[in-house]
DNA sequence: CGAACGTCGTAC
DNA sequence: GACGTACGACGTTCGT
């Protein structure tokens, strides 16, 4: 019981800025952004259910210069001003923090950390403990056995050991280490060239910052002329980043003061209101219930359909209807195995109906037939003059057409709405977002169909249970749609987006699913135990070589024989420190031992045999005969689709071998495959965005670009580019486009450095829009927190304002990338819209059957091929108009491969 | 025994 | 540390 009393701190400011760069620009119904408030606060309500603190305070910056910019004037130089959408949503917060009953403390001419600081020292003075919540690294320097910092955004605890660990250093070496790597941010200089690695190095090796200055002879090299060079300005630096104890804090503001009080209900309720807090509503609104006994308001009403009177009057209510929600419930989640159990539907808020057809057990009577729901509901259902709204409705589609019931109106999907909003949101399935947008938990799956063995097919979901579940999916899902449609509707381009390409293209992708294609069991089967046979061959030969018997799948083991049995070299180390056996380090140890040879050949092997010519087999639906991968429309942040169960994006090309698994995906007796792709497509959308001429000019003579680009490059005529040449300017072609660096190229050429640092300076020298068109996209990143597309869809980079280097830079080169992969994106997407509507309304036969980002293959009939490819390539290369022309080559064959 | 994570490898 | 976007297989570790 008499535990020492903690005191909560939180850097307010810190968690403003992040919460602003990291979500999308939320608003209220008036229009006010809302969206960095609505982060903090959740945060802070968070802490306060999770901890229950007693004794707490909410620090923010205060307006004004501090001692930093007296010591040093450039402190914070190069900090852009503060956004307009993020300053307006600073006084509100304020009030809402303290009619939370949060002490707010904010020292004129005092940062947040220094004000922290001397709470900290305070509390400790008194034996108290102390949490510091933080997103700002600084603070490191304040943990000890009593303080802890926490970062409460992704619940990272960080104690002594922790800040050992992820730092290097012990907490009362973090000034000096900040002080050596300095803060791009703050301005403050540092050790030129010294980071992290360096840092941590020199300060474990001296102990602190005075020695290693004292000693600072001892450094050899580069780094010990730069530190020397850096000596005179590194007190200043150390200065600057340790952070005061001494702050003079008025009354209200002194540890007794900081209380958890109760603030002011009635205004919290106000504010929550008026800023569209939804969530926090209705929790409050749950509370208010309690304690004066009223009813709570809107509280939504699910029914369950039994019998045709109630279907009928639901019906006609349909009819009149200009939208609804519909939801279908089955027995799978595979469309092809999936039985009609029910249907969800919501047509006005806060209500939502199930009718049952087709759920087993005690209280499934009495219950309607799936045929006559669908003589009343049917009409409806085909009526494309009432629109349909749902949550991933390429499902439902698939579900109803495959069982021969129209379905059409397709108007609205929560889940696009979300992608198309803010596609790198974690997830787009209905709980994320009816928690994030609506603060609404829901009834999960798994709670009224169990998990795992105990699961059971919903049909046989007793009636009552399944219908709260499903009628408030439809209820959420029209929530969902009240909510999101606003918000992206005010924004041309994004409903462009959204309308234009997305929607249509969610029934394109239930047709290419519906479609499958076929897979040449026999020639798998065959495969795959010649690969068998191959791999156990391999086997004995490596644990010959080895001496013993080990799993050859084993980085682990295979690491332990390698490294320390054979003594080979380490050359590189995964991410967590262990030594790398990757491919790139397997080739390298080749040239000395034999077992690296084994081991490379028996990976590419068993890759083949385990992922393809295996897996692919149990792919084959027993029905239809055929692989139906599943298209995702709202994975892939940058806006391309992706495939899985089984992928089929990412089917060997490269290698022979690996070209065979294509020869098993064929056509049926009397048609070909068809294959059409875009040739460089990301790099003529690159010509295009930058406009630079002379990538412009190679496109548009119809010259190969590398070729071009090597010549360019090295100086020579295009037909006296050699192999070598041209490869390189591929690399670098293709590496632009990903943000590469100039070591990044030199690995991959296998060149020295500084090589292929000049290559890219010649590269930037001959195509210089390239490069103002990089600065301008990172430029962009930093200043709106997003990049475009050509068309308008939106990726946005929580991480480009992150103060760790890494993250940065990370976010940096998906700025880079995305305009040209998400532009090439929008563009096939178009074409698929475009060869559908053709397909669907020529009486061609010919299916559409892949995308692969850059390809559509067809299964056609030999007899329509012509026509089916004019056709194809016409709509594809007249998907956009850029400057430069969009070319499209197509193979067509028996097989894939063949097609390809 | 399954979930979560790490490492590796396939595609564009 | 250093090349963007995906999916998925296998091994290992950890918790139920």
């Amino acid at each position: 019981m008499n535990k020492t009393p903690t005191l909560y701190l939180v850097d307010g400011s810190s968690y403003l800025f992040r919460a602003f760069h990291a979500l999308p620009p939320l608003t209220n119904a008036q229009g006010e952004p809302t969206g960095a408030m609505y982060g903090v606060a959740n945060m802070l309500k968070r802490l306060l259910e999770e901890h229950n603190p007693k004794h707490v305070a909410v620090v923010f910056d205060a307006k004004g210069k501090n001692f930093r910019h007296e010591l040093f004037p450039e402190y914070k130089a190069n900090r852009p001003p503060m956004p307009d959408d993020l300053r307006c949503q600073i006084a509100p917060l304020h009030e809402l923090i303290q009619v939370m009953g949060l002490p707010l403390v904010s020292v004129p001419g005092v940062e947040a950390d220094d004000v922290i600081a001397t709470l900290v020292k305070q509390a400790r003075a008194e034996g108290w403990s102390c949490q510091v919540s933080t997103s700002d690294k600084d603070l490191a320097q304040l943990v000890d056995e009593q303080v802890t910092l926490v970062d409460t955004m992704n619940n990272s605890l960080m104690d002594i050991a922790g800040v050992e660990k992820k730092f290097g250093v012990r907490p009362e070496q973090i000034v000096d280490y900040l002080a050596l790597v300095g803060d791009t941010s703050d301005n403050i200089p540092g050790v030129q060239g010294v980071g992290p690695k360096t840092a941590a190095k020199w300060l474990g090796q001296f102990g602190d910052l005075d020695a290693l200055m004292q000693r600072a002879d001892e450094i050899k090299g580069k780094a010990g002329e730069r530190l020397r060079a850096a000596l005179d300005q590194l007190p200043l630096s150390r200065e600057l980043a340790t952070v005061k104890t001494d702050v003079t804090l008025a009354n209200e503001e002194s540890l007794a003061a900081l209380e958890l009080h109760t603030g002011n209900p009635e205004r919290l309720r106000e504010m929550v209101k008026h800023y569209g807090f939804s969530s926090w509503l209705k929790a409050l609104d749950g509370d208010a219930a309690d304690d004066s006994q009223q009813e709570p308001e809107s509280e939504a009403q699910y029914h369950t359909v039994r019998d045709l009177e109630s279907l009928q009057k639901l019906v006609a209510a349909l009819n009149q209807c200009d939208e609804f929600v519909i939801d279908l419930e089955t027995t799978s989640l595979h469309v092809n195995d999936a039985e009609i159990v029910g249907f969800a539907i919501a047509h006005r808020a806060n209500e939502g109906f199930y009718i049952p057809v087709a759920h087993v057990g005690e209280d499934a009577e009495p219950q309607l037939s799936l045929a006559s729901v669908l003589e009343h509901l049917g009409p409806v259902l085909a009526n494309e003059k009432i629109g349909k709204v749902g949550q991933n409705l390429k499902y439902d589609a698939s579900v109803l057409w495959r069982h021969q019931i129209a379905f059409a109106g397709i108007r609205h999907d929560t889940m696009l709405q979300s992608y198309v909003f803010n596609s790198t949101a974690s997830r787009h399935d209905m709980d994320s977002l009816a928690k994030y947008y609506l603060g609404r938990p829901t009834i999960k799956y798994e709670e009224v169909a169990g998990k795992g063995a105990k699961q059971v097919t919903f049909d046989q979901v007793p009636v009552a249970t399944a219908s709260v579940y499903a009628a408030e999916d439809a209820e959420i899902t029209l929530a969902l749609h009240h909510k999101l449609w606003p918000q992206l509707s005010a924004e041309a381009q994004l409903k462009s987006i959204y309308q234009d390409f997305e929607l249509p293209l969610l029934s394109v992708l239930a047709r290419i699913e519906q479609a499958g294609v076929l897979v040449d069991r026999e020639q798998l089967v065959t495969q795959s135990a010649d690969l068998a046979q191959r791999l156990e061959a391999l086997k004995a030969d490596a644990w010959a070589l080895a001496g013993h018997e080990f799993n050859l799948a084993s980085t682990k083991q295979l690491g332990e024989i390698l490294f320390q049995e054979l003594g080979l070299p380490i050359v590189a180390k995964t991410p967590k420190g262990q030594p790398s056996t990757s491919e790139e380090v397997m080739h390298q140890l080749a040239e000395q031992h034999d077992l690296p040879k084994l081991i490379l050949k028996h990976r590419s092997l068993a890759k083949l045999k385990n992922t393809y010519t295996d897996r692919l087999q149990e792919q084959i639906h027993p029905r239809t005969g055929r692989v139906h991968t599943s298209f995702h429309q709202a994975v892939a942040g940058t806006g391309r689709l992706s495939s899985s169960d089984p992928n089929l994006q990412n089917i060997p090309v490269r290698t022979e071998e690996g070209r065979r698994i294509r020869q098993a995906f064929v056509a049926p007796e009397g048609r070909v495959l068809l294959a059409c792709d875009y040739s460089q497509i990301e790099l003529r959308i690159m010509a295009h965005l930058s406009q630079d001429p002379g990538l412009l000019k190679a496109f548009h003579e119809g010259v190969d670009v590398h070729s071009a680009t090597a010549a360019e490059v090295f100086g020579v005529t295009p037909d006296e580019v050699d192999k070598d040449q041209r490869r390189a300017a591929k690399a670098i072609n293709f590496g632009l486009m990903y943000g590469m660096s100039a070591f990044g190229l030199a690995k991959q050429l296998e060149i020295p450095r500084d090589q292929a640092q000049e290559y890219m300076n010649i590269y930037f020298e001959r195509y210089p829009g390239v490069r103002a068109y990089m600065d301008q996209t990172r430029a962009q990143a930093r200043e709106q927190g997003y990049v475009e597309t050509l068309f308008g869809r939106r990726l946005w980079l929580p991480e480009i304002k992150s103060r760790n280097g890494q993250r940065r830079q990370a976010a940096e080169r998906a700025a880079i990338n995305a305009p040209m992969q998400g532009t090439a994106a929008d563009i096939i997407k178009r074409a698929m819209i475009d060869v559908d509507q053709w397909l669907q309304k020529e009486p061609s036969d010919a299916l559409l059957i892949l995308q692969v980002h850059d390809e559509l293959v067809l299964e056609v009939a030999e007899g329509a091929l012509a026509t089916v490819k004019a056709a194809v390539i016409k709509h594809m290369a007249n998907a956009a108009q850029l400057s430069v022309p969009l070319v499209v080559d197509a193979g067509v064959g028996q097989d894939w491969d063949t097609a390809h």
